[in-house]
DNA sequence: CTCGTTATGTTATTTCATAACGCTGCGGTT
DNA sequence: AACCGCAGCGTTATGAAATAACATAACGAG
């Protein structure tokens, strides 16, 4: 990331030591909570995610999986993707074929992103739907989920 | 499409005969009033758009592109589709790596889609992001395109 | 302990998208 | 007309993203 400018990607710093433990450790709370099982794959990829400054693409996952160096098989981390994003704990970023941690406290949440096309930073907020809920209603259709990614140029790189 | 569901994929009928070349005719026109070049692959390319039922991926329209059945290389299908999202006369659906023609009336317009998760069904609608706009604005963002697709279920699937 | 379920390991393949390079045809300039 | 610059295209090859399929292992209820 930041391969496009010079900015520094400081809006969403990774996480590191204690904070680390502490995210982690909040995770696999959750996780009993709902009688889940954060298993080593699925908690190793939480990590390198939490610990990255901005959305990780799914090889680069693959190839810092292993602390000797050693890549992960393509679908471990798919697994452990697919499971952090059921729980909350991560998601995709579909423009980018890429996921973030989620930065949202409670679970439950529905995302949505600001991206910036310059420094490639990713911010997570919490979106209002209303006015998509009402249009989709006037279709007749019933919404399961939304995506919704903004593209543009954050602060820094404004 | 339509493989996850028996509901006949009818919302959005593929074009055929005169309004196909109606539909062909109004691109092109819109081309020439703005120096832009319908190009033999960029027209057929979107006549494949516009005949079928629902989204196209792009190795759908790969294999299609030729008459007799000979397929195109990929970068002639994907130069056209980049140009004809350039142009708005086509859209890509990022959750599906498929395309769809672009069905609203008037060019310039910003696009967002309802897709059934049963069967694959995309209707695209006018969508109000002054919500988002404003959280944009909140977080310092200048945002420069939304993509904004929502799953769930089609009146027909429901 | 036994069995059904969930998760992982592994190999291979499929699907999606772009890099790179040279050729062609059009429009503007002299 | 001859030249040039560039957008567009054809072609070959490769890169990137995701999943299929099947075997094995760990767990947890009864
Ligand atoms: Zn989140
Ligand atoms: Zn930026
Ligand atoms: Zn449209
Ligand atoms: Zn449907």
């Amino acid at each position: 990331m930041g391969a496009e400018c010079h900015h520094t990607e400081s809006a969403q710093p990774g996480l590191e030591g204690a904070a680390l433990a502490s995210a982690v450790a909040a995770a696999q709370a959750q996780c009993e909570r709902t009688r889940e099982r954060l298993t080593p794959p699925r908690r190793r990829v939480l990590e390198l995610l939490l610990e990255s400054d901005g959305p990780m693409k799914a090889y680069d996952l693959i190839a810092a999986y292993g602390a000797d160096g050693e890549p992960a098989k393509p679908p471990t981390v798919y697994r452990a993707l697919e499971f952090l994003e059921r729980l909350g704990f991560a998601h995709r970023i579909e423009s980018l074929n890429a996921y973030v941690p989620c930065r949202m406290e409670g679970a439950g949440h529905r995302a949505a992103f600001l991206i910036c096309e310059c420094c490639g930073a990713a911010q997570e907020f919490e979106p209002d739907f209303s006015a998509q809920f009402a249009a989709a209603k006037t279709a007749g259709y019933a919404v399961r989920t939304v995506t919704l990614e903004a593209r543009g140029l954050c602060p820094a790189c404004r």
